[in-house]
DNA sequence: TATTGTTATACTCTATAACTATA
DNA sequence: TATAGTTATAGAGTATAACAATA
């Protein structure tokens, strides 16, 4: 593996503070206030990725355990998200979407999205192709 | 102004949850525990753009006045900023950094991009062509 | 002993509401 | 009255350390 080049270095710190600002703008854009974007997402990767241990979702959210806890406890108490028991290993629970949370989500990603979507309409094809070449690039960043 | 388009809704819900992951690995990535990454991001509002008031600040990073207040007392009192008072209005007080702000700055900026070139080095070089032209896009993103 | 998850605790980040000082 | 900034307070988000239950 090689040293980070001059440009590489450039193209960090110009990444690191343009992802901190628009980050801090999505988050900020509550549409409902009964749900927020941690758990949205901790929401969408149990409807993505199908029942699932609470260290399972943790892992790919990359948060720490204790933090999905307190995710976890608050989906359920909204009853987006129902616990049942792991046939083999009495330590863990199987957590999976309920139909409400299914609703729920669906209704928060189209809110939330058309946020960013109508700011998405004053940029040219040509940022929105910039844009959606970035994404793949980044996903793999944000989760590697 | 026209609708968003299914393409474009697609392209927002790709581009939250992308962001919100590699936004979240940033900020966790502590490099040295006196400084946090608002503060470094004001700080370096404040290098770059020169002596400011602490609202002209909040509304560059794009938070309320209250938020900049906490920061900006932190990073006084750490001797990485100094207030002097405004010729006209002594409502107000001009901000600048030090010399050991900029020191502070330049090291810390290189420490965080370090983590983060460490990891873009692993990309390819169409990947990086990729997340160069997003970032411009990005930083629109961010601050309108 | 090792692993899974939770509880306890603390710190960062940010906001709104109420207030002070000055214009 | 209006504006710039601060103080008070609270909630979201996350972590580490210590613990309990189970494997």
């Amino acid at each position: 593996m090689s040293q980070p080049s001059p440009g590489q270095a450039e193209l960090a710190s110009a990444l690191r503070l343009a992802l901190l600002r628009t980050a801090r703008r999505l988050r900020s854009q509550r549409v409902n206030t009964a749900v927020t974007l941690s758990q949205l997402s901790a929401l969408a990767t149990v409807c993505k990725c199908g029942p699932l241990s609470a260290g399972e979702i943790a892992a790919i959210e990359r948060v720490q355990p204790p933090s999905m806890t307190k995710i976890l406890a608050s989906l359920e108490s909204a009853g987006w998200v129902q616990r049942s028991s792991h046939p083999d290993d009495r330590r863990q629970s199987i957590i999976e979407i309920t139909p409400a949370g299914r609703d729920l989500l669906a209704e928060e990603t189209r809110a939330r999205d058309e946020w960013l979507a109508k700011r998405l309409v004053e940029f040219s094809a040509e940022d929105l192709r910039k844009l959606g070449e970035a994404v793949e690039v980044l996903d793999r960043l944000g989760s590697e």
